[in-house]
DNA sequence: AGACGCTGTTGCAGACTGCGCAACAGGCAT
DNA sequence: ATGCCTGTTGCGCAGTCTGCAACAGCGTCT
């Protein structure tokens, strides 16, 4: 059972079908059931049985004329309802509207999700050269402003977890080195943002700033990025203290108090769990500790950072 | 294998984490593994390993001390990708923002997708009182303007398949009589654009209008909604003029003739399709003429109104 | 023109998977 | 401390899903 790789207790057709839809993403947007087939190694007849399923229930659909399949707008229904549970949004979006126009750049919030940052809000420019960085994008942590403001407060146990990997390079300046990387990570927790140059796309730099809630947790980061074309050094160390008060205004709101005498540094034990730790989360670090890295990943994102939940609000903004 | 009303050639399991996913929509944002098994009638450990293997995948997450589960964002990411498909909402974008600032309203662009309207677009009004219809958000077709609008250019036969089962009535003022029905949507198709006064929710009206793309058909409707008291009769046909006048601008741009003879009424009987139905097609044809009425869905869907599928660009816009 | 390659979909029978059971472990209220 | 609730996990049988092969529609090449 176990012969595979996949979990314990997980579910081949669901797993297959999580496949399909994560390959939509990756590949390209419309494919074929035979290019399915040969990209997950399964048969024609198990994808298109998996994607006539998921049609019914409008995660793909297919286009009539050329017979091939393509992500519905289910998962944007879907979507929707998953951002209305961060409250955490309601609470940030003046501040990244205000942010937006001080600024004149495009403010994005971000939250961490299996070792990515994802993007749950964002307020743009008033004349954005291009649009990148949408909702629901997901960013690596180690060469953007979003990832790195969130990859510096992690637990050192998770951030050794994930610097165990190998460092993907995306340009010609992205840092891949573990060790140059914890060396600017300091960086950004003493001066309270993080500066991200093309590390990740070409001409498109950002600044970001991590959000703290009321048990000193860092839950969110916000950053302001544009074309790099606008953004020389010394307007990007302005838009970071910008962005340093603009996270700490989100955080005081959300109950964080700035006297922060008890976040020594990193990796603080208790993490500042109530009462019993819960086993899932025990778990979950069990699992984090075990030699596979994924399940490093896999149980890091049940770690710490996770937003509070709450009632619903605006979503999918302005 | 057909024993249980599940359309043959469908998977089980994948089946039912379709079926957990919705439920997290239509009820609490938040449940329990216990809770979701008595809702949908299945095995306590069935459900967990359901769960178990959509956490693997991001759909959904576990709240670590509360042990309940809710959606996950990688549905936002897949709904950015699955928004990038509709050029339509490049194009629509500037119309939809000049109608909104002409307007002083939020304006909407919407797509029929299984027999409800879907939210693909949106540009808030300057001071929204309640962020209502976010991206994403299904809409009935029948009291709502952007659904009438959709409905009014519907084939007869989608038209008819949709009005042989109940309408569903949210306040007072719905109308849930499918003659009285037919007899608006004649009245929508003269004027060319749709009023909805409180049909779905009380202290909320919107005017539509259909958008038609080169081959004449109905790919979209945009909408100008906001609450009644600033939306007197007076001021809803003063935006109902605009809202036509925007929606002819963005079928224009998509190569709509304005020049519209051929278009006589609705239920044209080839449908403008080039050459071949497609089985496809006509599969999801002859299911909808089949007595059951879900399958009807189903089937319109893929139906005349599919918006034309392109490259990249800006998603879940601000 | 005709045939071939390609596409995606659909019965069938066997085999593996996933279900249901029961037991387990933790949390909360009584 | 006891009971009831939660969610997760071995185990064996039954049922579901897979893989095969055949079918049908399109496009293209010879």
């Amino acid at each position: 059972m176990d012969i595979h790789g996949q979990r314990s207790g997980s579910i081949q057709s669901v797993e297959r079908a999580v496949a399909v839809l994560k390959l939509f993403g990756e590949a390209e947007p419309e494919l074929g059931v035979s290019e399915l087939a040969r990209r997950l190694k399964l048969h024609k007849s198990t994808v298109s049985r998996l994607l006539s399923t998921l049609e019914a229930g409008g995660f793909v659909q297919q286009d009539p004329r050329s017979a091939r399949y393509r992500l519905g707008l289910q998962l944007a229904t879907l979507a929707g309802l998953a951002l209305t549970q961060y409250e955490l949004r309601d609470v940030a979006r003046p501040s990244l509207q205000e942010l937006a126009i001080e600024t004149g750049e495009t403010t994005t919030l971000s939250v961490i999700d299996g070792m990515e940052a994802v993007n749950i809000d964002q307020v743009l420019a008033p004349h954005p050269v291009k649009h990148l960085g949408w909702i629901g994008r997901r960013l690596p942590l180690h060469c953007t402003a979003a990832g790195k403001s969130l990859l510096a407060h992690l637990p050192s146990g998770a951030l050794d977890g994930y610097l165990a990997r190998p460092l993907a390079r995306y340009t010609a300046r992205t840092v891949t080195n573990p060790e140059l990387l914890r060396r600017e990570l300091e960086g950004i927790r003493a001066r309270g943002f993080a500066i991200g140059q093309e590390e990740y796309e070409a001409d498109l730099s950002a600044v970001g700033s991590a959000v703290r809630d009321h048990r000193d947790g860092v839950v969110a980061s916000i950053t302001v990025s544009g074309p790099s074309f606008r953004l020389s050094p010394d307007r990007l160390r302005q838009l970071g203290e910008a962005v340093r008060l603009a996270a700490a205004g989100i955080s005081a709101r959300l109950g964080h108090r700035p006297a922060g005498a008890l976040a020594l540094a990193d990796g603080r034990p208790g993490d500042g769990l109530p009462r019993g730790v819960g086993r899932a989360l025990a778990q979950a670090r069990d699992r984090a500790l075990e030699s596979d890295a994924a399940a490093a990943g896999a149980g890091q994102k049940s770690d710490g950072c996770r937003p509070p939940v709450g009632v619903a609000g605006p979503m999918f903004g302005s």
